[in-house]
DNA sequence: CATGAATGAGCATTCATTCAT
DNA sequence: AATGAATGAATGCTCATTCAT
């Protein structure tokens, strides 16, 4: 990190596109839609030309923020869920923590997926598509707990998933402020387990402010 | 007759103001955050010197666009509520319905409300205010429901409300464009439902695409 | 003149228009295609924003331009005409006057005219249009003076009037600098009453340096 | 072997200077003064940096190109002449020919000529230069014609080079559209032709559209 | 009071030129 | 010597805001 700021002229033109994703990921955390090329540029140490060298325009560098955070986000989840494949309990525990790490990570950007200007970037198709990859996650793991005789066999599954992915948003969203995320995590997790499995033993569990 | 002349200006700047926040309004939901004055004073029908009477700047101008889409919102859902107020089942779809309702409604308003820039224009603790009211229009509802002994009584009432609000967000967000907005309000109350109850008579949906 | 550059806010908005494009006109003869908004801007003692309300880009100002030097240009050569018309003799004297000083006025504008990128500005057909009206004016004077039995029946109308208003561009172009103007105009319209009238009786005008 | 090496490089290089004013003629041909560095490095296969080893600076390049044009046109004007020394009217008819091939192959070049950016470039008296030589073609071969006793006697010589000049200019960019090259120069030389020699024999030619 | 013309700071983008490799 | 990545000054254009009418 130290001598990139020096001495990275030629060798690493390479790595430059990365990085200044880099960058400008989180300049946009803190701008939004309203990222300024410039202080990516400065914030990256090159001058504005460079970041044309790599991005034709800013629509484009916009268009490749999204698909980075994407891509790392399904990333995560989908790894968190490899991590415990064959447990639906831990698969769900593992689920929902990555869950609202992610949401915590790139909650400006996901939030900002849905402004109506955004869309305008994003080719409608690639759009959807990117919702129903999101969206099977959670399905999947749920179908994988149903037929392990884990989770409850009169689930609509799609519901289910909608449900689950809405809570990270929500819970990341309403009560990050009041609580640490580990504990939400906990809770979050503990809460959905109680509702998606049979209802053999009951469980106690009194929330506290 | 000045008296009647000034009181019919002050009635039509009253009228102007409302008038002036849809028309805002309708041009938020197209444009996000890129409104412009212009645009807004040309849909109304008025000059931008006229906006500015009414709203000293922008940011007065989305603030109130927000303010007034955060009102309507909570009275939707706390109608809804009313509505139905003795039956939790009943009340938990009218809450769905509504939700998903405000969600189609507002989208374009609540995904920017999230976005970094946004923020900036609300002062922290009335966005804080605000989450906090949204979050106990669901859980007085659960509240409600497990004392009527409807409801399991082993909940975790602030994670069943972050999830009910969450799913609507979702459910919204994700399916919205697969399923109608009825079908989806019945669908998703139903699965709630049936988290949300006791475990004694199995009710059997098998969610269909 | 003088009181334009203080008041001149809201009242002759409409003149503001044609000041621009007076304005613009002059800058264009100094900058031909580099012309900047802002310096005609600066010049005009506008905001650049005044400029965009007038014309939508630097494009479609350059073709106003283009245009009112073009039917300035026409008119002049025309009324020339106009002003003899019964007297072949004096009219091509005429014309020979009004050509020099348009090419003169408009050099810079016309020598542009035929720059590849205005060509890009210009739809076709205007330009094709263009050419025929020059051309059309001397044809005209000649058909005139060849019915009047002044000037010679044996001509080739088209290449006469090319060849005439070629003269135009050619002697204020490669003779501006040695001769002034009125000298150009006396010599360049004898050589070509000489040219154009029968042979009947010799004229002799030996050309000084 | 390094001095021959050298001297290759050297040769390379000479050549690499004539090929890149090659290339940078066809780029200016379409773009005019808008020809940008890169495009011409790119259509000559060199790296920028290549380009600013031959030309200190895009002007210089400007220059160049110019130069040659000019260069060029003025022996192709010369040799055409040259080619029909003895014969005044096969000379004006070669000269014609000539000068509508120049005017046509550098149209873009000579149009811009004027462009009062470009007169930034040209030191004055080079320029004035130029035009002198230019000038001076048609009326060596006029003085020729008259000495032969083919021309007039009575002309205007400086008159006659001008207006033969610029016909070559007006033929050629007033009816290039309408009319093929070569049928261009046999109307026009014939025209020509008419009004420098003497009027003892009336020939008839009675041009049609 | 309403209007909308005028303003100009601000931002995206381009392109001649440099220089480390 | 050749290269082309990096640079940043320069320029077109937008839009919130003001203020003369």
């Amino acid at each position: 990190m130290e001598h990139s700021e020096v001495s990275t002229k030629r060798a690493d033109a390479v790595t430059n596109r990365a990085r200044i994703l880099e960058v400008a990921q989180s300049v946009f955390a803190e701008c939004g839609l309203e990222l300024e090329m410039s202080e990516v540029a400065t914030r990256a140490n090159l001058g504005v030309g460079t970041l044309y060298r790599h991005f034709a325009n800013r629509e484009e560098l916009l268009r490749a923020i999204v698909q980075r955070a994407v891509d790392d986000a399904l990333a995560q989840l989908r790894s968190a869920l490899a991590s415990a494949a064959d447990d639906p309990r831990a698969s769900l525990q593992a689920l929902v923590s990555a869950g609202l790490n992610v949401q915590q990570q790139y909650q400006p950007l996901f939030a900002v997926i849905r402004d109506p200007r955004l869309k305008k970037l994003l080719d409608p198709l690639r759009g959807q598509t990117m919702r129903a990859q999101f969206l099977e996650i959670p399905r999947a793991m749920i179908d994988h707990g149903i037929k392990a005789g884990i989770f409850r066999d009169d689930l609509d599954q799609e519901m289910a998933a909608v449900t689950i992915m809405g809570s990270f948003i929500s819970a990341a969203d309403l009560l990050r402020t009041r609580y640490s995320l580990d504990e939400l995590a906990q809770r979050l997790s503990h809460f959905l387990l109680t509702m998606l499995t049979e209802q053999t033993e009951k469980e106690s569990f009194h929330g506290g402010a």
